[in-house]
DNA sequence: TCAAATCAGTAAACCGTTTTACTAAGCTTA
DNA sequence: TAAGCTTAGTAAAACGGTTTACTGATTTGA
């Protein structure tokens, strides 16, 4: 590139001798008409000018990019992280890249975000942030017909492609092996505000409370921070009641909680079972290891894309929700009460 | 939007019954010149329209996005993962997005984002990648100009602004606090390879030993892989030396290390003082709270946009190097040899 | 009072690609 | 040998904005 000029297609064409028209096309591998030596010296001229073309210009004219959004609500939770993580590694191979966007409780950004979408940036969307969803499913279901799945939420009434967990059984199957270790007493260490995935979750825990002819101690209830900072929180409360079990929302939740009993120099399993939900990776590496209801993460990934890709390919086809299994795992954090 | 048209501006302009200039004006703020009534005019038809600019079209011509990438080795550590967060709270309230890009080992994704970069996507850039780069700093210095800013990385032939730490003053300051507690046979926990900052960081631990008499045993510097399951592999080896410390590269090895030795029924600090480095916000929940060199993330981030914005804004300035002050958080990891 | 300046608005060029529809030359084939 | 088909390549029209340079009407100023 010479002074400031941008090396364009044409410069390549002008350098090969060659029309524009010809250089776009073996450039788009669309050139099997052309001679070898005139496909010859396409590729020199481009590798001599080092040409790329121009993403804009592409994108305006030929509207297929391969990009996809990928919408999370909290980048530094690791769930999230490792959900991007596993969309990323089921698209590339596909030929599309995922962008993470992280809400991180922005609102600048939510409005950044459906201004992207809505100008077409996106070839479709992958939605993985309960809070914001709504707010931009109803704008871009409404007028532009973005391709979107949905996961990590169950409000039952959006029509859209989903890929979910079955939230209440999962619920439901946790919380009844803290009741079968003979735990009375749970404590409960979820959010402010529950979206609608974790509404079902807590019936699920209800339900197991039921069929222990148990009911849930509203006392024991600890609306608390999403993340660790939350879990200290509830534990300083927690140790002040009756409760010989802990239930938080998430390992994220629980790695807080795990603190800070450990601050207050109790012992898990020993004075409190503890368990969590989703089995983030970090798990491994806590001290006792965690009992979780494991999120099948990598499938997650997998059927989040392989919906979407066709939701892009085929975009009258029905839309399909799937639901995976979660699996309940046991580790150290939990033993039956003396 | 009726049938498959796509609302463009010229759709706004005859519904408002005005020029595509003037809409085009008014729509960016250019246009204190018109008229109280043009201008409702013209908002009006817009939201009616439910229009949104084309994505491609305005960066095809205006050649001003406000996107900026922001490329990472790996989502899933949290130092990295909290780089992000604090780049995009420094940059979201000037008017810029960043992006996030996550290399994650993927080969096919360092040919992308070049290709993105160098087809003019992205505004500026923002590496903290030591690993890609390398590559990516190549291709796109010699050849485009895209504003770039370095960090995490202390290669001195790069001319480009940098935001930096003292690696080894910062590697000399942890090493002689661990020596200066007594210990004298301290393994090290590193990577395989070890990337320009991290050479200098491990010079900075040879000089913490010098200063006291002491040098660093070549048995007991273990290589193991980046992340916590390095730190557990690692620690198993440990345990057959005669260390009393351990110096794990980063706090998520550290946190890895914690696991080892708990599985080996080792005591931290009782039996191993442990140091990481970086001062993750996980850092927190560990426990006991483990002894690190804090590197002051957030300034990384308002730095790093700083220079960046301004790169771009002036870009033949001089280019910059700030190098921001590390600090020793003393935790209760570590205690004095007995 | 008339030239100059301001005002409100617009036509048209341009950004760098892709793609459609065309062409001219050479080759078949009957 | 002429009509038709390939072949190898191209000209020009999009794509949807932004921006420059212009215009005609009104106001100002000396």
């Amino acid at each position: 590139m010479k002074g400031n000029h941008k090396t364009t297609i044409r410069d390549v064409a002008s350098k090969a001798g060659i029309s524009v028209t010809t250089v776009s096309l073996i450039l788009n591998g669309k050139g099997e008409r052309f001679s070898e030596e005139t496909k010859e010296k396409v590729h020199k001229a481009q590798t001599e000018l080092d040409y790329y073309p121009d993403y804009y210009a592409r994108g305006l004219v030929g509207q297929r990019t391969n990009s996809i959004g990928v919408v999370i609500p909290d980048i530094m939770n690791p769930f999230f992280a490792s959900l991007g993580l596993s969309v990323e590694q089921a698209a590339i191979p596909k030929g599309y890249f995922p962008q993470i966007f992280s809400v991180n409780g922005f609102k600048e950004n939510i409005d950044y975000f459906i201004e992207q979408f809505a100008s077409g940036t996106q070839k479709g969307l992958i939605l993985a942030a309960p809070g914001a969803s709504k707010e931009i499913v109803d704008k871009l279901s409404t007028h532009n017909n973005v391709p979107m799945v949905l996961t990590d939420q169950a409000d039952l009434n959006i029509n859209d492609d989903r890929v979910l967990i079955d939230e209440e059984e999962s619920g439901e199957k946790i919380a009844e092996y803290i009741l079968s270790l003979g735990h009375k007493h749970v404590a409960f260490v979820i959010p402010e505000m529950l979206t609608m995935n974790l509404v079902k979750r807590f019936t699920g825990y209800e339900k197991a409370f039921e069929k222990y002819s148990l009911k849930i101690e509203k006392e024991l209830i600890f609306k608390a921070t999403f993340g660790p900072e939350g879990g200290v929180e509830a534990a300083h409360k927690i140790v002040q009641t009756n409760a010989t079990a802990i239930i938080a929302i998430n390992d994220d939740v629980a790695m807080g909680v795990y603190k800070g009993l450990n601050l207050l120099n109790k012992r898990i399993p020993e004075d409190y079972s503890v368990v969590g939900f989703d089995d983030i990776s970090l798990n491994k590496y806590l001290t006792p290891s965690l009992t979780t209801m494991a999120q099948p993460i990598n499938e997650i990934g997998e059927q989040v894309v392989r919906l979407l890709i066709n939701r892009i390919k085929n975009p009258s086809s029905a839309k399909k929700t799937i639901i995976l299994n979660t699996k309940l795992k046991i580790g150290d954090s939990t033993q039956e009460l003396i």
